[in-house]
DNA sequence: TCTCAGAGATTGAGCGAGCAGCAATTGATT
DNA sequence: AATCAATTGCTGCTCGCTCAATCTCTGAGA
């Protein structure tokens, strides 16, 4: 606190410290900081990405469904050339395999193999034990019901406006 | 619904439909599309990224502190050396000035210019409205007052634990 | 006083994602 | 049957960030 004023400060920190800024700051920094938590505990312990892992919840989800990459592509909130890296990535480690869409050529599915699968259920008790820890826990469970709730709002009201 | 059922299906269809699963993956796509939307809005009027905007807000938040790189680092949950490029695009575009500190000859301390608290003032008016569209908008006052409360939560049990 | 572990900032290498542009394929229109 | 716009996945390029190594500087203990 000893710096020459300069002109333009108050205003600025009248904005600075406005409510709105402070509070969506808060939801992009605990979110930043729980995936990181995530990711650095799943390669540590599974050698995969947090990335990867909503790959494979993915086509976990509905055992026989047909995922094409641009299914993933919507799904995770990726470019259709981030998902074709991505799934080169997890091709060469073994954990999904590419299969040709018989019913559109240009399509190409995306499967689980059983060492993505075993995989899968390593990460996925990891997950839960890192999510359960620092999401569920600091919250009683009136306000996790609540948050969460809130959560599917937002995200309804993001996927309508486009 | 075609494909022949392979091992370990019902189990790892279980694990990747949990409640855990479902809900954490809201939080993190939730965030991250608010924030590709803020992103992309502020370049398009303002020519800053979010996390710029981020810095921006930290510098201004208390008028004539004395901010380091470390400060910023910790504060945006970036490593030093990410923060040192981040400056350095900032300093290039003009937005802030690297001061050596009179204390401590090894930290650098960082300084809105005129130009950047110009900038910010817009940027932070952008901001504004994407979020109060986004997040403030699609919940009841209560359900926000409580999101918030939860998110500081989180945040304060990340924080502590390490 | 000297030493030395540790902190802050920077740099080089590498990774993961986006953007723009491409070829192959599809489906609808004429 | 021929054409043409739209879709899917892939590739070259760039951007922003992390990790590891390095340098300078600080502060505490022998």
């Amino acid at each position: 606190m000893n710096a020459t004023p300069q002109p333009g400060d108050e205003a600025a920190a009248q904005a600075a410290n406005s409510r709105l800024v402070r509070d969506f700051g808060l939801l992009i920094k605990s979110a930043t900081r729980l995936e990181q938590r995530i990711d650095t505990e799943l390669r540590r312990t599974c050698g995969i990405s947090h990335t990867m892992l909503e790959v494979l919840i993915r086509l976990c989800r509905r055992p026989g469904e047909e995922v094409s990459q641009r299914d993933l592509a919507d799904d995770l909130t990726l470019t259709s050339s981030g998902t074709t890296r991505l799934i080169d990535r997890m091709e060469e480690a073994g954990l999904v395999d590419r299969v040709p869409s018989p019913a559109d050529r240009r399509v190409t599915l995306v499967e689980t193999t059983s060492h993505g699968r075993t995989v899968f259920l390593r990460a996925a008790a990891v997950h839960a034990e890192v999510v359960e820890k620092h999401f569920v826990e600091p919250l009683s469970a009136d306000d996790y019901q609540r948050l969460t709730a809130a959560l599917g709002r937002i995200d309804t009201a993001l996927r309508d406006d486009v």
